[in-house]
DNA sequence: GAGCACTGGAGCAAA
DNA sequence: TCCAGTGCTC
């Protein structure tokens, strides 16, 4: 086989025809390593996939002997699809999936050898956090200095560095590092992974890990694998932890074929353990390797990409790079300052739909990007009460709903009882008179034996426990045999048999409600889902793995999501809301530069989503921990120069919050909470797509009653402002929203105005100095008009 | 042991 | 604002 065959003449050729001299250059690469520098939209997916058709159809390479690893299993979803048509229905049996998935695939066929069963349990984040606290109460530590949270992720982040337990208490002794508290962690790193062990689990870090202890001790394994992955390729590969890059090494073995895409712009998962140095040192690591560049852009407009540019340009010891496009022009960024989050979503949920009246834009054309999921509360209140319909990727997902966590531990149980997690989840769901004490005397028997819970459950009768508790245990003892006796029959008829027999369903049906009902649906759903599979081990392992963006579907529906979760997506409208130091930069990474080159490749991602055009927008005061913060305009627009952007911000004063003090003349002329130009799309549309929505509501389990409350009172608060705010009579010279003038604190904006006493109690953003709260009659602010 | 009301503490991104 | 943990009552 020539390292570089002569492709045929490009024009008669699906797998070359269609790409770019830089592309093809990439597609055709020989043998040994390449890495694929692919900026945002320069057709990074687009490569790899055609890559792998080159392999197929111009190297003859066998279609089973390539290893595609992509972010998601969207991200798989789609590049199969796309292999699919270029080389046909043969794509459907390759292996194109996530890190994650591909380990666990591998660790299911050679479990025993380090230790595990087959049918291994895989423990989400909550489950892993679940067994930290325990381990973290069964050593007699203080749950708050060593809170399951703190704990978890100290674990994951060794973890990702391959970091065994030794190796962590090793690492935590003088000279290296010595804290008590990485000490404490060792020991509890060491406590936890027994437990894992014993419970026959592993988290999601260790599918990793053991993926590569398992390669590393196995030489045999490693070379059946090392024969068989000829070609192996990894997508945003910017985002590898050291344990993949591994994976990657030991799978490729000396043929080295390994061929690599990424952009380190949009390197945003160092917190899970991703390093930029991966694809930074690419060239170090392999010097015989070949890189590619690619920079021309086919997504956005070259506006938007003068934006991109001009924030990611802040970032040091990037390697040069400028994303370019011919297709010059195109709209503007657009700013918009509101006044609070409410302001803002109602901003951003009027532009969306006069979009869509205008047929400018359909639902999903559009997006909308916060930086933490707790920001798109007041969105969604927006877009219900206007009956925008919408999907939210990620935030409180299905899988982790209570019924159906509850529902899978009993799945779980079932194909491994020696489970802990699960197991304690649902001995007593529902209640069967197993409360803390009798699980504790389970649990003391369990370590006293060395044994699992189950087995100890087996034998009950010798146990010294309550009537109730036993009874309990014996019925549980039942339902879990005869659970277990389905497995052959496949996931529903376990979730089926389970859930009827333990009176989960029951109970259910017994309670009235919009949750009891929703709780019964979403059950339903999972039964379903289920029927698809005949193995239990593949239902669960796929349910463990799905990721957020999986779940999304391409409905007419605005999408709301993290900037995290819009990696590698692309929307002609976005939407990037809560642009303020402090939201977006998060405060969290304020002090720490690399961190906060991190925040800034973030919003790199979030400005290259947008295909036409790109809304960025803040707010003067946020609600946060119950109380209204301050926050100035993210740096992020500041780097953005003013030329580049359509500034709509309204300085007019819009809406009072409650109060606004009417009369002096230009105070009077502008009205007393007249409703902003944008407000006044608000009103009637036909409310006919609520029932489209509400089995959104229904999924919310326990939350749905107070969600549903606050749809309501969304609803209400639309109709409610276009009444008349109430004007107390003081004299004033200003109101919410203009711009004023302090003899010591120079000039601000007036954020409100409250009542005090006799008085007025008047809140100024001044800037430079930030929020202050002052009283009217003293402060002597002067309108600042010029 | 179960279910409820209350309180205090915490608050980022996710396979 | 929200959630989990705690203490109280039946």
């Amino acid at each position: 086989m020539p390292t570089n065959s002569n492709p045929p003449a490009p024009l008669d050729d699906p797998v070359l025809a269609p790409l770019n001299a830089g592309q093809r250059s990439a597609v055709c690469h020989g043998d040994g390593p390449a890495l694929v520098v692919a900026g945002a939209g320069s057709g990074k997916t687009r490569v790899l996939s055609h890559r792998i058709a080159f392999l197929l159809e111009h190297r003859h390479i066998s279609p089973f002997d390539v290893l595609a690893i992509t972010f998601t299993n969207k991200a798989a979803g789609e590049m199969r699809e796309r292999i699919g048509s270029l080389v046909g229905p043969v794509a459907q049996q390759m292996w194109i999936s996530t890190f994650h998935s591909a380990c666990a695939r591998i660790l299911r066929r050679h479990a025993e050898a380090l230790g595990y069963p087959a049918s291994f349990s895989i423990y989400d984040q909550a489950d892993s956090r679940r067994l930290t606290r325990y381990v973290v109460r069964d050593l007699d530590l203080d749950p708050k200095r060593y809170s399951d949270r703190a704990v978890h992720a100290a674990i994951s982040a060794l973890k990702n560095q391959l970091t065994t337990p030794a190796g962590a208490a090793e690492l935590a002794e003088p000279p290296d590092n010595g804290s008590p508290f990485s000490k404490t962690v060792a020991r509890i790193y060491s406590e936890y992974q027994k437990r894992l062990r014993r419970a026959g689990a592993m988290d999601f870090d260790d599918l990793l890990m053991l993926g590569v202890e398992l390669l590393r001790t196995n030489p045999d394994v490693a070379e059946h694998y090392r024969q068989r992955f000829a070609h192996i390729l990894v997508d945003e590969y910017q985002d590898t932890n050291l344990a993949q890059v591994r994976l990657i090494g030991l799978l490729s073995g000396l043929a080295r074929n390994v061929f690599v895409v990424g952009d380190s712009d949009q390197s945003i998962y160092a917190f899970r353990g991703a390093d930029i140095t991966n694809i930074l040192e690419f060239g170090a690591t392999f010097p015989d390797g070949s890189t590619y560049v690619l920079d021309q852009n086919y997504r956005s407009s070259q506006s938007i990409l003068d934006a991109a540019n001009s924030v990611i340009r802040n970032n040091r010891g990037r390697p040069p790079k400028n994303l370019w496009t011919d297709r010059r022009g195109g709209a503007k960024p657009i700013r918009f300052r509101a006044e609070s989050a409410q302001d803002e979503a109602r901003y951003v949920c009027s532009e969306l739909r006069r979009m869509q009246r205008d047929g400018a834009i359909g639902w999903s054309d559009a997006a909308v990007f916060y930086r933490s999921n707790a920001q798109s509360r007041a969105i969604e209140e927006e877009l219900v009460a206007h009956d925008v319909p919408y999907q939210v990727i990620g935030g409180t997902r299905f899988y982790d709903r209570k019924e159906i966590k509850d529902a899978l531990a009993f799945l779980r149980v079932a194909v491994n009882p020696a489970d802990e997690v699960s197991l304690k989840r649902i001995v007593n769901e529902p209640a069967r008179g197993i409360g803390d004490r009798s699980l504790a005397k389970l649990d003391e028997a369990a370590a006293r034996g060395g044994t699992s819970l189950t087995e100890v459950i087996e034998r009950v009768e010798t146990l010294l426990l309550r009537g109730t508790a036993r009874g309990g245990l014996l019925k549980f003892r039942e339902l879990m045999s005869r659970a277990r006796a389905c497995v052959p029959e496949g996931p529903a008829a376990v979730l089926t048999e389970a859930l009827e027999t333990s009176g989960y369903l029951a109970d259910l049906r017994d309670t009235s409600g919009i949750e009891a009902e929703g709780r019964l649906e979403n059950l339903h759903d999972l039964i379903g889902a289920a029927e698809a599979f005949e193995s239990c081990d593949e239902f669960l392992e796929q349910v463990s793995l799905v990721s957020d963006v999986d779940e999304m579907t391409d409905a007419q529906q605005v999408s709301l999501m993290t900037l995290h979760a819009a990696k590698g997506l692309e929307f002609d409208v976005v939407f990037i809301t809560g642009l303020e130091d402090g939201v977006f930069p998060h405060y969290r990474s304020m002090t720490e530069p690399d961190e906060m080159e991190e925040e800034r490749r973030l919003a790199y991602v979030g400005i290259t989503r947008a295909r036409k055009q790109l809304y960025l927008t803040h707010v003067w005061g946020r609600m946060l921990h119950g109380q209204t913060n301050y926050h100035p305009t993210s740096r992020f627009i500041e780097e953005i120069s003013p030329e580049l952007i359509d500034d709509r911000s309204d300085h007019a004063p819009r809406f009072a919050g409650a109060w606004r003090p009417a009369t002096s003349e230009w105070g009077a002329n502008r009205g007393a909470g007249r409703p902003s130009e944008y407000s006044q799309l608000d009103d009637a549309e036909p409310a006919a797509r609520r029932s489209q929505r509400s089995d959104a509501a229904r999924h919310e389990g326990s939350a749905a009653k107070r969600r549903e409350a606050r749809r309501e009172k969304a609803r209400s608060r639309v109709a409610a402002r276009s009444e008349p705010q109430p004007s107390p009579s003081v004299e004033f010279a200003y109101g919410i929203g203009d711009d004023v003038l302090h003899d010591r604190f120079g000039a601000g904006v007036v954020l409100d105005l409250r009542p005090d006493g006799d008085d007025w109690e008047v809140t100024v953003h001044f800037s430079g100095v930030g929020p202050k709260k002052l009283v009217a009659s003293y402060a002597k602010l002067r309108p600042a008009r010029s």
